[in-house]
DNA sequence: AAACGCCGCAACCGCCGAGGT
DNA sequence: AACCTCGGCGGTTGCGGCGTT
């Protein structure tokens, strides 16, 4: 059976308020307060259903609304518990004074959406990109010391980027492209941040009791997703790892991709699910010093994509203000209106401009 | 100056769950 | 139990403003 309409629309108004419209919503409140939104247009007056009423006075009209920019910590606290709740919009909005849920989903999906997928942050899932899982079997192989497996992976993804949809897009080509070379330049480095990746699974595992080993390879992890044969306690294992990592353009963390379409099967329940997306993002960020960056506040979203500030590859290095921060603050604490979206665009983009060394691997030359 | 396209936001739509009859 | 009302929610739409050509 379909439910009636809320309420006979014919004759009644929609689209956009009028001052007159609002004022006499408002004088309505006042007396009255708000409810029986049914009825309330009828006895305030209104050629409107009961539903634009309230959403008019929910959205826009009421007195406790705070408007104006987003402020950095509404942003941060709109994408942690974006991470945690999900599209749950009204819960979100419970927890920002001020702030409607309409309002929230629309900056979410004007601004912090398209940021994360410029970051290279599925929105969604708050995972790098699944296009990262390519990359880091590249990256895999020269970790491995296989520069020629690294190459053969390299050009299997730039022909698959002739077919359809590429998938990988050009900021990450030319950071895989730019590890390399580093990797050619350094390869001590790089042996040594595999070695401590690898202690760092090790120190993990005894912490947590766990007995189950780390996975070798990128390999690895793809035959676990490949077969089929993924439990809930692979899951937490493959987790458990990322958490040591935390998230950084490091090469050994690379090769640990975190899409959870891929780590999370249908079959795995969402409490499994939403536990580990947000370990998987929001644990501090283990560090070579062992001390989290202090650029950044404590817990900061932000700073889970801190790796380490002596590091070449610290997003720090390349950061000096958070990106995010869409008014940064001057120093009495008040934000600055000039903040423009580029500038904030630019923070975002600068951690993933590495300028590829001269003479070194010549894309050009594989396509 | 006009045309065009993009973007942000207010408002709408359809669905759902709770609660009442 | 079935039906209905109401309030709430998330997804989507459409319009106006703005920048670019």
């Amino acid at each position: 059976m379909g439910r009636a309409p809320c309420c006979d629309k014919n004759g009644l108004k929609k689209g956009p308020w009028t001052t007159e419209e609002d004022a006499m919503l408002v004088n309505y409140i006042q007396k009255h307060g708000p409810g029986n939104w049914r009825n309330l247009p009828k006895n305030a007056g209104l050629q409107r259903c009961g539903k634009s009423c309230r959403l008019r006075w929910t959205n826009y009209l009421r007195p406790d609304i705070k408007r104006g920019r987003f402020s950095f910590e509404e942003e941060e606290t709109i994408i942690q518990l974006h991470s945690i709740l999900g599209n749950k919009w009204s819960a979100i909005a419970a927890r920002l004074p001020g702030r409607t849920d309409n309002e929230i989903k629309n900056y979410w999906n004007t601004h912090i959406r398209k940021r994360l997928l410029r970051m290279g942050i599925d929105p969604v899932t708050h995972a790098p990109r699944i296009d990262l899982l390519d990359l880091s079997s590249i990256l895999n192989s020269y970790v491995c010391n296989n520069p020629a497996a690294a190459l053969l992976n390299l050009s299997n993804l730039l022909n698959s980027t002739q077919q359809q949809q590429p998938l990988v897009n050009p900021e990450m080509l030319r950071l895989a492209t730019s590890l390399l070379s580093i990797k050619q330049a350094n390869p001590e480095m790089c042996s040594q941040n595999y070695n401590l990746h690898q202690n760092q699974i090790s120190n993990s595992q005894e912490q947590n009791n766990q007995v189950l080993p780390p996975l070798q390879s990128n390999d690895q992890f793809q035959n676990l997703i490949q077969g089929g044969d993924f439990s809930a306690d692979m899951a937490k294992h493959m987790m458990q790892q990322i958490n040591v990592e935390g998230f950084s353009p490091n090469m050994t963390n690379l090769g640990c991709p975190l899409s959870q379409e891929n780590i999370f099967p249908p079959n795995l329940s969402a409490d499994h699910h939403q536990t580990a997306v947000s370990q998987a993002n929001y644990v501090p960020c283990s560090t070579t010093s062992g001390n989290p960056s202090p650029d950044y506040p404590e817990n900061s979203y932000f700073q889970s994509f801190n790796y380490n500030k002596n590091h070449d590859f610290s997003f720090d290095s390349v950061m000096s203000t958070p990106y995010s921060s869409p008014t940064p603050l001057n120093s009495s604490g008040t934000y600055i209106n000039s903040s423009t979206e580029d500038e904030k665009e630019s923070y975002c983009s600068s951690w993933l401009k590495f300028e590829i060394p001269e003479g070194t691997l010549d894309i050009s030359d594989i396509m």
